[in-house]
DNA sequence: ATGTCACCTGGTAGGTGA
């Protein structure tokens, strides 16, 4: 079973890229984040024509997530059960009797800013829903663009990042806390190259200077841990001639799927 | 040094967010 999540920026402009995608990559499960679109809006007759079920929830303008997956998804959630949010950042179901969650974590913008303090009360609803989610689910997958970096060697230059927005110890110390609760960091179960980013900065060239950040996860429960053979990041999704600043992570887990 | 992209409003650019 393939999963991927992949921030488009935008769906309305990278839809041909996502369905090229699909095609080579026939994953499962692919969470999208940034749609930007209504759900009026949303491409559900294209993605569904791919082979797709989808479930999605978006807004005008800014974030905006979905759910595809072969088989339906069930028990779906949008959202935060019980924080009341503005901002469509969350889609979760239940494919194959895994629980998967896609979510579009705020970015924050900086450390001294109201975006930076709703971004703390978010990943703390975060925490206590998916405490919740871990007990009704043993088997769960959370992932999307957690804008957190969560080593230094995730960061092209550490030292000018240091208490930086997707760097500072308190995100970094909820991106612990999600490993507290038993989740475990997919990408980070294997040897990687050096410099593995999932976002280049559409400035300043950050691409051709691989200058980037590993801010797109996708993180595991205990009970899927022993069955991922793998995860990587499609970095050629970068190299599209109008690509989107983010790749898409892929996992594998060697898992049969539960009957639904 | 700061070399972008997408989307909005309201206009034949400027602002916002990332």
């Amino acid at each position: 079973m393939k999963l991927a999540t992949w921030n488009v920026n935008s769906l309305t402009v990278r839809l041909p890229q996502v369905l090229e995608w699909l095609a080579a990559n026939p994953v499962e499960v692919l969470v999208l984040q940034e749609t930007k679109m209504t759900d009026d809006k949303f491409p559900t007759l294209e993605i569904g024509a791919a082979g797709y079920q989808v479930q999605w929830f978006g807004q005008k303008t800014y974030n905006g997530v979905a759910l595809i997956s072969r088989t339906p998804a069930l028990d779906v959630v949008k959202n935060i059960p019980g924080f009341e949010d503005a901002q469509a950042r969350v889609i979760a179901g239940t494919v194959d009797g895994v629980r998967c969650i896609g979510a579009y974590f705020p970015n924050g913008q900086a450390p001294d800013s109201d975006k930076f303090e709703y971004k703390m009360a978010w990943l703390a609803a975060l925490q206590s829903w998916l405490a919740d989610e871990l007990k009704s689910h043993e088997k769960l997958v959370l992932m999307g663009d957690f804008n957190i970096a969560p080593e230094d060697r995730d960061v092209y230059d550490p030292v000018a990042w240091a208490g930086q927005i997707h760097c500072t110890p308190q995100e970094r110390a909820h991106f612990q806390a999600l490993q507290a609760q038993g989740l475990v960091d997919a990408f980070r179960l294997f040897e990687q190259a050096p410099k593995s980013w999932s976002w280049w900065d559409y400035r300043n060239l950050a691409f051709r200077k691989n200058q980037g950040l590993r801010i797109d996860h996708v993180m595991v429960s205990p009970a899927l841990k022993d069955s991922v053979k793998a995860c990587s990041i499609d970095k050629a999704m970068r190299k599209n001639e109008r690509p989107s600043d983010h790749a898409p992570v892929i996992v594998e887990l060697d898992f049969s799927p539960n009957a639904v």
